[in-house]
DNA sequence: TATGAATGAGAGTTCATTCAT
DNA sequence: AATGAATGAACTCTCATTCAT
């Protein structure tokens, strides 16, 4: 009875709307945080969504859940290229192929890398990981199947990698979009079969979580930890 | 009388103390920013030393010419470690030994390591680099003559080889400190000489200063060039 | 169902709130300003509304915009004087009269004077003048063809007599507000129509424009114009 | 006994040194506030004049004590004017020689038209009008007694017409240092003999005083009031 | 539910003034 | 007596977050 009887779906058009305005507030959130990097304020994301701030607090706790939103976009996205990678025949070209296209989405996003660097957010961050572990272990275990990469190689190493090349973008910027082609080949011949043992074993799937996520934490704004804010005035 | 006439005065006294404040202000600074990152406030630099924020304003302009001078002590570091490895035999084991001793130090330090990714600080920079191309150009040169490095290879890329490691350190935190000892092989592989040709030519030097200058730049207020901020009448 | 239609919407009834708070906040500072000039802080300001300093700055980008709107404020009276003393019908009368009533309004406002004065803000100004020049400049012309004032006067001139006059006030403060009556007359003198040439030309509007805008912008921050200060190493 | 007895000269030759440092201070005071104005720093004075900011604490309690300093100059140079011109035959061109030779000096230097529009300072004012009272009421008795002058002028008058006249050059700037000789025959004119009564009584000697120094006293910092410094740290 | 106004802690920075040398 | 390093309160301005409408 409170919602007026002509109203035609009592909830499910709000769900869609609320999905569309979180869709709208994550699209804006790239954008502004590719411009500018996280120190965008939320206030700007809103604004940019065509929304309120008021809002954006309606769909995410806070700045860094929304960072954690945006990750996990790109996390589907690694995702996908994982499973696309899959599907291709010669498996060292697969996975040369799911570098590459890994990296082609970080290239053009400072936010995007500020994210996945770790530069922010918390817990969120382990479910992410859960969710590369299949694939992209799956596309490891191909290749050194082929012989074509060393055994030692585990999933964690690719997200390392990932991240090395990221941080190549990250200090080329704009300027050098493509600069990080030149360090995946170096890297890319470490990883192949001929080359002596590592000296140092990968991390495990349970600590990459925890220290990525830990990297995180470090990083969020100790005013999480503040003291309960005295009632206004 | 009071001054005695052979003193050559080679200086003020009160410089002493002036000095040593100097020093544990960049003592507190590597401590704060090895903890918190460069995020943390003058305010929390200047207590730690014991020293009032003035103070800290009265050694550096800002917070960013203080992570200059932290900076320029990880430079100092890192050109010692260099002109020490063209003292080795070896030229191989020069590089290898030369990157390994220049990530052990960053290994620790979360802040340098923040300064050394250019997190911050602008022009300052660029006399960096000036100090390190001499050496490093030598120690690549002696590895490419004696056949164990690929001819492709210039300084900038032990720069970007440094700083891909550090994002390593960066990851792994206190937690897994060497790491990025378990990267080092597979980009040393990389710059093994029997590869085929990379896809990308390296930065010239030229462009690899502006770039981090650059980067720094972008990071030290994004605010300045931000767009005016529509502001309600 | 929820806006009735024949609502004609004509602005969101928030507002209210937004103008309420927007003239306390310029009540208060023409309050705060007349007792401690525009040396005092937003703070000082905004806690007078009652309100925080955000909210300051949600509404005015600096102090001196809200000198701006304080100005503009003066600037409306002033105006409304000026047209006023065109329907009476004495031309002289009426020149005397609105000069009156402008600085009646000045003797009882320091913050106000200092606001007129200059001694800040830049820009707005010559909007501001634009909305005087039209009235004054007809002010005048009635006076001079009435043969009652001399034919050199401009309409710059009289912006520049009630300043003076406005510093009177500025020196008597409360005690002596009236004191600026005594020199009236003498200005008035000086305008009439028989006396020698004037040594120096008037201002012309865009000179005046430009000077008192310039006048206020040196006030602004000389700092930002400040030679580089000295830092030590 | 106190000083040892090879010390040629006891105190004199410190004297001459202390004096010649107030100079000093004096004049780097009068450069930098003409350019900058009041509120330029201490330590800007200091390193000008060629000493430390200490030495500039030995010689004033404060700032404003600066400022003061600086304002017995100007008094002194006015008062000089006014003597001078007492030996000028025509006492209607002493007059103006007098107002002319006054501006002038204001002119070009804003500082000064700040401390004597008595931006600044305290209680030092009264002993400086008095200095002013008796050439200048000399100056105004010989003009009034040869006609040329209406008979209510007094010499409080005088002072009020220099600081509307500053105030001119104030507004003007450098741009238009001249402007105030078109609004100086505006104000003769209201001083001479032949025109109606003034409508309100000019300010005694004591109120003009008063309120002169009240006029300062309302603007120094409220920190003089401000609680006792806590002892450092 | 969406909005955006309000809040206030906190950051960077300056400078009058003090004090050790 | 002179110096300039040190101090910290004060100021401007920003922004994450809350809350009235």
């Amino acid at each position: 009875m409170t919602a007026s009887p002509d109203t035609p779906a009592p909830c499910r058009p709000m769900r869609k709307d609320a999905a569309r305005n979180r869709e709208l507030l994550i699209d804006a959130a790239r954008e502004v945080f590719a411009q500018r990097g996280l120190e965008a304020s939320l206030d700007d994301v809103a604004h940019r969504a065509g929304l309120g701030v008021g809002t954006a607090y309606r769909h995410f706790a806070n700045k860094y859940e929304l960072a954690g939103a945006i990750l996990e976009h790109a996390v589907d996205e690694i995702v996908a290229h994982a499973e696309h990678a899959l599907t291709v025949e010669d498996p060292w070209q697969a996975l040369v192929g799911f570098l590459e296209a890994s990296l082609e989405a970080q290239t053009v996003d400072r936010g995007l890398r500020e994210v996945l660097l770790g530069v922010h957010d918390p817990e969120r961050m382990q479910q992410v990981h859960d969710r590369l572990v299949g694939p992209i272990s799956e596309l490891i275990r191909r290749t050194q199947r082929s012989g074509a990469m060393r055994a030692e190689i585990e999933s964690t190493d690719l997200g390392i990698v990932i991240m090395m090349l990221c941080t190549v973008s990250d200090i080329a910027g704009d300027d050098a979009p493509q600069l990080w082609r030149r360090y995946l080949p170096l890297l890319l011949a470490g990883l192949q079969a001929d080359e002596p043992a590592l000296p140092v074993p990968a991390l495990s799937e349970t600590r990459f979580r925890e220290l990525t996520a830990d990297h995180k934490r470090r990083m969020v704004r100790a005013s999480a930890a503040a003291p309960a804010r005295v009632r206004p005035r």
